[in-house]
DNA sequence: CGTTCCGTTTGCGCGGGCGCAAAGAGACGC
DNA sequence: GCGTCTCTTTGCGCCCGCGCAAACGGAACG
């Protein structure tokens, strides 16, 4: 295995260079710098120059970006094949995040003035990436909206779906985030304490809906959790007599 | 004056064709469809299939997103000079929004295959549109972070000076926003009820900060504002004996 | 000029979830 | 094996801000 050469393979699944020819994909790989990241590593920080359009091959990437008075967002995960800190270098020049590796990591990066060539020269890439930061954009303004309108239960919900959905993993008893993940780092997705997570997912797990772990949770309801995001009419599991609805 | 032919002046203060020679623009402006907008008329709405992209020439268009339940959020204000729904046309071809007139507007649009091809001809329209999708994307995490961190009146005061940024008209007494905004829709730019922005706003004008009115707000202390946004500890008007500080 | 309607203000009571505090429980190093 | 460190759980009390309800007031319309 060759982890620091660039690898045409992988860089093809990246979705910002589907469509493009041989040629192209070849000049892009060539103009590549791969590198290993260690678990820890802050790839860039929130107000550094955005220099560099990164890419990653393998890993997990957390994106986080801090207030004035030091409380953070989490403003979302990075799994392979997917790009981070693109959208800064052709919008404002500036981080507006940090970017840290909760695993160790493969990834691969351009320059600014490379991948600005390569935009100019091969518009399809342009248009991709347009595509990649509006689709963040709606899933931005859609968190924004669940914040503005749901209790934190339903946003937790919310938040381990979206998880499970970009980074879930089969196991024996359900399905488990692949990826060291704390209470406080729930907390920081929706906008709540890690107290009031705890306090959910013990809920929760009393129900047998999820179960817990440090830095870990396995989801083994899928379906009751989508009945709380949805807010449905609760399936009544094994329960005693139904209480009168209000 | 010739509202509803294409103006080529007015199109070439639009961030999106920046940076573009003459005979470019000339192409862009004859693809161009322009016509006026009736106050409030719905141009798009969420759901629809995105086949157009809007800039706005003249006017005021709200951008609402109406989640499952019929709770919206405003997700932001279109001024001269703005492109909106473009972001659509090129992710997902959904628009996730409605699009409103909130006074008589002027607007001019292009087809999804125009555009396409005019990016494809035209690089720097592409890079052009990323960096625009960029910079909202960072606008919605802020505003993702502040409503995840921040109390209501911190929040409320942050949208006004937004508001007072893209939309702030000079008056007598302080500045306004030229375009009829409600207690409601500041509620639904910030997550609370119109109640508590009445609330506040009540508060305020006793401070002599704000001026309310129907659909109108004048700030006549942009300054002590600021002070409650990034919540400084406040200037001390005309007041009693300090308080001992906690 | 009166009526209607819509946006706004204000009071009151409650409750979700935060702040604080302390204990429990794995993981890790020596 | 033991101590330490970090993450997690849980209890308790309080307060911000919501829900509900009612009244107010200006604008628009006939």
């Amino acid at each position: 295995m060759t982890p620091l050469a660039p690898d045409p393979a992988s860089l093809r699944g990246l979705r910002l260079f589907s469509g493009l020819d041989a040629a192209a994909l070849a000049e892009i790989v060539r103009s590549a710098h791969t590198r290993r990241i260690e678990k820890g590593t802050t790839i860039f920080s929130q107000g550094d120059r955005a220099t560099l359009c990164h890419a990653l091959i393998d890993g997990r990437v957390k994106i986080v970006q801090t207030g004035a008075d030091g409380q953070q967002l989490v403003v979302r995960y990075i799994g392979a094949g997917e790009m981070f800190g693109t959208a800064a270098v052709f919008s404002g020049g500036i981080y507006p995040a940090d970017a840290l590796a909760m695993v160790d990591c493969v990834g691969v990066h351009w320059t600014a003035a490379t991948m600005g060539e390569l935009m100019e020269r091969y518009p399809r890439i342009a248009l991709n990436a347009l595509d990649i930061v509006g689709r963040r954009l709606q899933e931005v303004q859609t968190r924004l909206r669940e914040l503005s309108t749901e209790r934190v239960e339903r946003r937790v919900a919310h938040a381990l779906l979206r998880l499970v959905r970009q980074a879930g993993r089969r196991v024996g008893n359900g399905v488990e985030i692949d990826f060291p993940l704390s209470r406080q780092d729930i907390a920081e997705m929706t906008g709540t304490t890690l107290h009031t997570v705890s306090r959910i997912l013990s809920g929760w797990e009393g129900q047998g809906i999820v179960e817990g772990g440090r830095q870990q949770v396995t989801i083994r309801q899928p379906h009751a959790l989508v009945a709380i995001a949805e807010d449905l009419p609760k399936p009544e599991k094994l329960e005693v007599a139904q209480k009168p609805e209000k």
